[in-house]
DNA sequence: AGACAATTTGAAAACGTTTACAGGGTGGTT
DNA sequence: AACCACCCTGTAAACGTTTTCAAATTGTCT
C-alpha cells in the first residue's frame, strides 16, 4: 500500500491537488479532471466516489495548471479611460455581469487617459493574461512586429465608444453624428439660432463625430458656424464649468448650449444658476449620454440617451462569439440613441 | 547543429517561448529568465545578447508558466456591490492605479448585491485566480472547512466600507457613527428639531452605524426619536425619491432631512423642487459621501466628505504589505471624514 | 462462441516558466 | 602554486492541470 508520490491524508493542512483527490477516491488524476470538467463521460459510480472526495477535501482545481495546459486565462481585459465616468461604469457593469455568466472574469484597465497605461494593458493581453480585449480608449495600444501579419499578432478585440481605425476588429457603436444632429435639430426646432457646442477631448473620434453632427445640422438650417461658440472641453464636470464661464463672457451670448456630455452640461447648469440665469427661459442646456443624474437635475436635463447596458452586452457577446469561434472578427453593431426631451431646453427667448 | 527540441527560426510565425529566445541568443532558458526578472545578476554581455533576441523576437514571457511556477497570479480581486456607485468607482480607481504601479492587476467583482456572486468571487481567490481580496460587500463570502483553522483557509483580505466581522482581517474604515453625528449636529446647530433620516439598505453595517450616530446626536440634544421620521432606503437615487415623497405626506413634516448617501439626497432634492419647496428655506437637505456631483447641485449639497482616494490607497497598501510579508493581517486604519457645509442646509424656518 | 462496437479508465506527455543546485571560470591572497 | 571566494551560467526538477492514446471492460449482434 504505497504512497504514489501523492500527499498523504495525514498532511491535511496542505492544499489538496488533483493527485490527492485521485488517490483518496482510488482513481487516476485524469478521471478526476474528467469528473469535474465533463461529468457525462464518467460512470455514475466513479462520479460519486470522486465528488465525495472533492467535497470532503474542499478541493478547487488550481487555475494555474489548467491555464497553462489549455492556454486560456478565462480573463477579459476592459481598457477604459475613466471608470469613474457614469457612462463607462454603466457599460462595464453590464459587461462584467454577462462575462461572469459565461465563466469569464474581468480585468479592469483604467488608463486615466495615459497612452503608456494603454500599452501596459495591451501587453497583458499579448502575454496571455487575458483572452480578449474590450477597448474603449482612442489609441491603438498594441505593439506590432513588422515581420508578421497584423491579424496574427492581435488578440480578439472588440472596440466601442471611441472608434479606432484597426482593420478587421469588431465594433459596437452608436451613431454619434446622427445623435448630435438630433440634439441640435431639437434646439433648432425650438427656434434657437445661436447654439454653442462644448466639445469633448480634442481629437477623440466621438468628439469629432459629434462636432460633425453639430455642424451638419446648422449647415442644413442655413446657419453659419460661429467659431466663438465652439468651446473645447474634456467631457468632465469642470470643463463644463469653464466652458460656460467662457460663453457668458461673450458679447453675443448663445441662447442654447449643446454639451457633448451630461457631466459638462451639469457643470454648465451650475454656473448659469449661480449667476442668476434661468434654465431654459434665458438659456437652454442640452446634454449627451443620459446618465442617471440627468433626470434629477432641476430643471431635468434634456439629453441624448445612450443604451449603456445594451452596449456592454453587445461588446461582450461579440467578444465571446469570437473567443468560442462562433463568429469572425470585423463585425459591426450599431445601437440606437434616443432623444430625451426634459425641462432644460425651451423656446428661444423672444426679448432679445 | 541540431535542433534542441526548440522551434527553429524559420517557424517565425509561431509565438516564441523562452527556449526559442535562449536558442537564438545562445544561452540557457534560465539565463533568459534571469535577464528579464533579475538583470543585475547576469553579465552585461549576456544581457545585451538576450535583450536583442527578446526585442527582435517580440518575446513576452507567458504568464501561465510563471504563474504556475511561482504560485502567484499577480491579480487582486475587488468585490463590490455596485461599480456604478460614485463612491465605489472612486475607490476602485485609486486601487487600480496603485496596484498597477506594484505590478498587480485588478479583477473586478461587481456582485450587484447578490450573495451567490460574492461566493463566486471568493472561490476565485481560493482557487488561486487572485492573490488577495479587497472586500467592500457586507457578507462573509468564504466557504470554511471546519476541519481546518480559519486563518489557514483565507487568502489575504482587506475589508473596507462595510465592516465584516471576521477575526484578524485588516480593515480600512471611516467612523460612520461620528460622521452621522457630525451631520446631525450641524442640523441641530441650525436650530432644527424635526430631523428625518433616510437610511441605507437594512442591516448593512454602515447603515447601522450611521443610524447610531443619528440617534446619539438627537439623544444628546434631548430630542426624542420619532420613528415616522426614520425611513428605510437603499443608498440609491430612487429610494431617495420614495423616502422624500413619504416624508412629505406626514402631518408634521421634518424641517431637515439627513440622507445616508448623496444619491438619496439628490433624489430627495428633486422631489422637493418639483413640489415647489425651497431648499433650504423650507426644508434643509444633508447628504453623505460628497460625490463629485454634490457641489454642483442647485443648491449645492451639504454633506459628509469621504476621502475616496485615500481609502483606495490605504486598502491596496495594506494588502500589498500583507502579500509581500511586510506586515501582519489584522491592522486597522481609520480615515477622517469632513463636514462640507454648502447651500442645501440653512436655519430652521421660523414661520411654523 | 466469436467478432466488434461502445463505454470507461489509466499512463504519460505537454503546457512555459522559475529556481535550487552545482560547476566552470576568473582573480586575488597566502 | 595552491587555495578560496566570487561571479556567472547551465541542468534539471517542479509547479497542477488537461488530453491523447491505448487498453480494459462491458454489451450487442451474428
Amino acid at each position: 500500500m504505497g504512497n504514489h508520490g501523492y500527499r498523504t491524508r495525514e498532511n491535511f493542512l496542505a492544499k489538496l491537488g488533483i493527485k490527492d483527490i485521485a488517490a483518496i477516491s482510488g482513481v487516476s488524476p485524469a478521471t478526476v479532471s474528467r469528473t469535474l470538467r465533463n461529468p457525462d463521460i464518467v460512470s455514475e459510480e466513479t462520479r460519486k466516489k470522486v465528488m465525495k472526495a472533492v467535497e470532503e477535501g474542499g478541493y478547487t482545481p488550481s487555475r494555474f495548471g489548467a491555464n497553462l495546459r489549455t492556454q486560456k486565462s478565462g480573463n477579459i481585459i476592459v481598457v477604459m479611460p475613466d471608470i469613474t465616468n457614469q457612462v463607462n461604469a454603466g457599460i462595464i457593469r453590464a459587461i462584467e455581469s454577462e462575462a461572469q455568466k459565461a465563466g469569464y472574469s474581468i480585468l479592469l484597465g483604467d488608463t486615466q487617459g495615459l497612452p503608456e497605461r494603454e500599452k501596459h494593458y495591451a501587453n497583458m493581453a499579448q502575454s496571455g493574461q487575458a483572452d480578449g480585449v474590450l477597448l474603449f480608449t482612442f489609441h491603438m495600444p498594441f505593439n506590432l512586429n513588422e515581420n508578421q501579419p497584423v491579424a496574427k499578432q492581435l488578440p480578439p478585440i472588440v472596440n466601442s465608444c471611441e472608434s479606432i481605425p484597426i482593420e478587421g476588429i469588431s465594433k459596437v457603436m452608436i451613431d454619434n453624428i446622427a445623435g448630435a444632429r438630433t440634439a441640435v435639430e431639437h434646439l433648432l426646432s425650438l427656434g434657437h439660432k445661436r447654439i454653442a457646442a462644448v466639445m469633448g477631448p480634442r481629437d477623440t473620434p466621438s468628439t469629432l463625430e459629434r462636432l460633425e453632427g453639430y455642424q451638419a445640422a446648422l449647415n442644413d438650417a442655413g446657419i453659419k458656424i460661429d467659431e466663438q461658440l465652439v468651446i473645447r472641453g474634456d467631457y468632465g464636470l469642470d470643463s463644463g464649468i469653464g466652458a460656460m464661464e467662457q460663453l457668458l463672457k461673450l458679447r453675443l451670448r448663445p441662447t442654447a448650449v449643446f454639451c457633448f456630455s451630461d457631466d459638462m452640461a451639469i457643470g454648465a447648469m451650475s454656473v448659469l444658476q449661480e449667476n442668476g440665469f434661468r434654465i431654459p427661459q434665458d438659456i437652454s442646456i442640452m446634454g449627451f449620454d443620459d446618465i442617471r443624474y440627468a433626470r434629477l437635475m432641476t430643471p431635468a436635463l434634456t439629453t441624448i440617451h445612450q443604451p449603456l447596458e445594451e452596449i456592454g452586452k453587445a461588446c461582450i457577446e461579440l467578444l465571446l462569439d469570437q473567443l468560442d469561434g462562433r463568429s469572425e472578427p470585423g463585425r459591426y453593431i450599431e445601437l440606437p440613441f434616443k432623444l430625451m426631451v426634459r425641462q432644460s431646453t425651451g423656446p428661444v427667448p423672444t426679448d432679445r
